[in-house]
DNA sequence: TGTTGTGAATCTCTTCACAGCT
DNA sequence: AGCTGTGAAGAGATTCACAACA
């Protein structure tokens, strides 16, 4: 089980790896890595050692390689399926993100209580009432929901996408949501976001 | 120089809190504090040491006090003024976020290259050509900037912006952005936070 | 009794530093 | 010469555990 920064990194770094391909680089160090995703190289050989994949003194590390490793930790091998909730501006723009972004991860269906909403298909992704929730989760096979509802819903969204079978939360309200342990939960706060950057621009 | 992973608790505890202030309580518990921002009651007194406010072993904290204290690390006594770049989807997001949430801390101008959208006002936010960015940051003494750009754009904006004097950046776009080490940058990575939900909700 | 404040212990994450390789 | 892989050291963050207190 790879730790929870150690993921993020990955991320990162598959992100700069595809786009190094694309420039049609083969290989990379450590160092060149480390540079683009702003860590050290020993952090980044550190990382690369904990998916298993190895490089190799003269070369560093070949791109395709690395990459496919990447996936190999990152990505189910069946793929996997993730519901929004709440299709206002924040949830449009995360279907804009998302869409055909990865293979293995997509997000297929969107919910939301406004029935004018109901039906309409943005990004490819068409939009359910809220009470159609659990028998969509089952039908789709997802098991990731993403919250973009306001304060005031998002904990009666996580029970209902819980009850429904989720088991990870992306979570965009400002409150926290209190589930159940067998339940992954990361937030992304933007309030606390901000602040912080408030803080630091002042303090640094 | 209270650290980054205290002064985003301490954000999420001001929030709780003035909730429950709202609801007539005037004092708690650390436990209680605990409790609802799901951390551990010595975590939750170790925070508050580190603002320097004290509890007693009676009535626990007072709110007001507690609120007030936290008031005094996080915000600066003159305001912070923010800027937003990218007007799209997400940015009305963040806009209707933040609108009139906290006094000391505001989003005060818009920019976006798109025409159709200068001019026009949002959330009490008007928005602007992004050439008008250098005279609109020291003009209103704007010191964050908040990057809601597509990811092409995401650097020239991030240099725009330390250009004309900000020292903080909250960046939401999916790359990283390279600043002189004077500028603070919090990034809100939507992948690498759903890649690790769909990580996690898998092996968990 | 039940709480706070905090030194010490623990845990986690990062960096150092260097042997081993090409 | 310059890189990788990694044990060991270091730094940081969290939790333990308990004296002091109301």
């Amino acid at each position: 089980m790879i730790p929870d920064k150690t993921i993020g990194r990955l991320s990162l770094y598959r992100r700069l790896l595809n786009r190094l391909c694309g420039e049609g680089v083969s290989n990379v160090y450590s160092h060149q890595l480390a540079a683009m995703a702003g860590v050290t190289a020993a952090q980044v050989r550190r990382d690369i050692m904990s998916i298993g994949c190895s490089g190799n003194p003269n070369r560093g590390y070949e791109l395709v390689e690395l990459i496919e490793s990447i996936g190999k930790s990152l990505d189910d091998p069946g793929g996997q399926r993730a519901a929004l909730v709440g299709v206002g501006n924040l949830g449009r723009a995360i279907l804009t993100y998302f869409s055909g972004r990865r293979p293995k991860l997509s997000i297929v269906a969107a919910f939301d209580n406004d029935p004018r909403k109901c039906g309409r298909v943005t990004q490819g992704c068409r939009c359910y009432g809220v009470d159609r929730l659990p028998d969509m989760v089952s039908e789709l096979d997802i098991t990731i929901g993403v919250i973009a509802a306001p304060a005031n819903d998002a904990q009666r969204v996580a029970d209902q996408l819980v009850h429904a079978g989720v088991t990870g939360i992306l979570n965009f309200a400002p409150v926290r949501i209190r589930v159940p342990s067998t339940v992954y939960v990361e937030d992304m706060d933007m309030t606390t976001a901000l602040e912080k950057v408030a803080y630091f621009a002042r303090k640094k």
